[in-house]
DNA sequence: AAACTTTATTTGCCATGCCTAATAACCAGA
DNA sequence: TCTGGTTATTAGGCATGGCAAATAAAGTTT
């Protein structure tokens, strides 16, 4: 009988990394969002971010007052929504992610599913293979004859056809 | 003030998935084990599939019981495991899957770090995506060269240092 | 077959993250 | 200032997917 160690449920790693004291998946969602927004408009409302999201005020609300006891976020009840110096590092590290899993993705010719996989697929790639995703997107971008032959090789094999 | 439709939390497109009667995260995790080692060795027990999954016993039951009401898994009280014929036919999809982005992984260079990625990646990756990845693997195992190249690069660019 | 061991199930508990409905605070215009 | 409308919070509820402890069933030994 073998003893397997390797194999986890996604349960099971979420709360691995509960007890490394890291964000959830669903903070990672609002804080991102949160930075985003208030790169361009300065600062974020509940019902603004609620809406933004697609989820009600109230869940909303809660969320914020993690943030917020974990230091991430500026805020008071009924007032206007910041993040910190810490929250703003982690959002733009957040945000980085996002754009590098994006472009990633664009790359390869995702199209309709691009921001769900994008928004799906980021909160569970290690900073290591994240590095190697922006290290491929970078060689590829630097070599477009590359991708010139990978689009080719992409149409001659169809790929909404393929069967798996 | 932009309606905007875009975005969801992680937790939102689940809930979307749910509609839709796809297995949660959780419940592919599961079948998929089930179905790796009943190729192997015909059937599981409870216990087993809990030591694999690093889980308890009592929480292995709950899932098998679900996947069983779903039709999934042939089972009753205290009895073997084994996937009925769509379970199996999902199984066989969900370890394509693992492999195709393990593979993908392991292409990018990911060691440490690969089994885990791929377990948290899988359950999210569209089937669009999935196919992509499909091609792309395929794309540069037939181009060595492309390969080589990329390795170059990754070994020249010294992807641990980077910065994001 | 009785006793013991292994295996699995049940029960009851916890946190997350969403929801709705009720309530509270804030802000303008009359 | 008070009063209506907007905005935000609280309270209470639900499902998922973990856990531990108690219980039950099955299997093995003597």
């Amino acid at each position: 009988m073998k003893k397997e160690r390797g194999f986890y449920t996604v349960r099971g790693y979420q709360m691995l990394n509960a007890e490394n004291k890291t964000l959830t998946s669903s903070m990672e969602d609002y804080l991102e969002m949160i930075c985003r927004t208030c790169r361009e408009e300065g600062y974020v409302r509940v019902n603004q971010l609620a809406e933004m999201l697609n989820v009600r005020p109230s869940s909303t609300t809660k969320v914020i007052q993690k943030l917020n006891a974990l230091g991430l976020v500026d805020y008071q009840k009924y007032g206007i929504i910041q993040p910190t110096e810490e929250g703003k590092a982690i959002g733009d590290f957040l945000l980085k992610r996002h754009e590098i899993i994006e472009e990633f993705l664009g790359i390869l010719g995702i199209e309709e599913t691009r921001l769900k996989d994008t928004e799906m697929i980021e909160h569970d790639v290690s900073l290591n293979t994240l590095k190697s995703i922006y290290v491929l997107n970078k060689f590829l971008s630097e070599n477009p004859d590359i991708i010139k032959r990978y689009e080719t090789f992409r149409k001659r094999y169809n790929v909404d056809d393929v069967i798996l």
